[in-house]
DNA sequence: CAGCGGCATTAACCTAGGTTAAAAATCACA
DNA sequence: TGTGATTTTTAACCTAGGTTAATGCCGCTG
């Protein structure tokens, strides 16, 4: 069994329309999702309202507060459908159950696992090394489908800017 | 067999006097290294001399590039000993070749990487939503034994600024 | 112990981005 | 097609942090 089979198997099937969301931060949670279609955006929420992205998830990917559903801690960012969506929600401690069963799975979440090692490091080195407009540039380079879906707004919340430095940045780069 | 255990078998001891590397940024490798004593920084270099600081590693802990093992690019950033450190250095396609022949040892990698990934999350988090003071002030308090370790460079370019900022950080805070 | 190199601090100045607010452009859809 | 809501732009002003450079402070080594 890999992890396509586990979900196919275990999984619920889940339908969101735009603006629902999936759960809170401080939630308890001890679900994961497979996006099977559509778009969401996970992200986080201060106190005071500021708001910013920690990810944008399109169809087959899984996301889920590893926080949550691992360290059995709460979720600790929000997660909405920016768009409707069909989801496949499996319990995470079922995945442990099977992957303590079968060694394929085990082998197939590692192979998940360090694909998305790979990614967050990649934004970790964007955030250290460059400068808001160049991770504009590249997030437009890397996900040009995907920025023509969004507002700015989340662009701007994504990088980690404010939407009116993004609208500077924008105007800089065009002319002038 | 766990991930100790294999190492135990499989890896091979090396150690390093401060200031010696292991790696460099753009070096091909199928190596990590398991960390037995001592203190390493695994940092990224720009073509115009900048440098930042992905992490801090201590002992009992796993560092590599896993764009350069698991993706076969080259490394992504620089490891460096910042004192007298005892590795000991596995191949990662050992480790593959292990894990499909061990159950237990696929195990203990995905508990190895949830744990990765949960301390990535949280410094995604910090890098999003926490203005640079505060990442001064969680680090100290999450790893007060560390920071009396490093330099004042060091844990501002950690922290994703530069030294003179740092140096006006501290001072904002220490009364006036 | 003199001198050198790295580290920390301070200061002066500069710039990117934050904040607030208002205007302009889009969009949603009734 | 008109109206309200949302998004984007623009502007004015402010602040945190960057840059450069000078100073002082160890700690090492010759």
């Amino acid at each position: 069994m890999n992890l396509e089979e586990f979900i196919a198997k275990h999984g619920v099937a889940q339908s969101l329309e735009k603006g629902q969301h999936v759960f809170y931060q401080g939630d308890s949670s001890n679900c994961l999702y497979f996006v099977k279609g559509g778009l969401l955006k996970a992200y986080y929420l201060s106190d005071d309202g500021k708001e910013t992205i920690k990810s944008f998830i399109q169809c087959n990917n899984v996301i889920g507060s590893i926080s949550a559903v691992a360290a059995n801690t709460h979720c600790t960012f929000n997660l909405i459908a920016l768009a409707p969506s069909e989801l496949i929600r499996f319990n995470f401690n079922d995945l442990q159950h099977c992957i303590a069963q079968s060694h394929t799975l085990a082998q197939s979440v590692i192979a998940m696992l360090l694909n998305h090692s790979m990614k967050k490091e990649q934004r970790e080195f964007e955030f250290l090394m460059l400068p808001a407009e160049e991770r504009y540039t590249r997030f437009k380079e890397k996900e040009p489908e995907l920025v023509n879906k969004l507002t700015q707004n989340d662009i701007a919340k994504y990088l980690g800017i404010t939407p009116v430095a993004l609208s500077r940045i924008k105007h800089r780069s065009t002319g002038v």
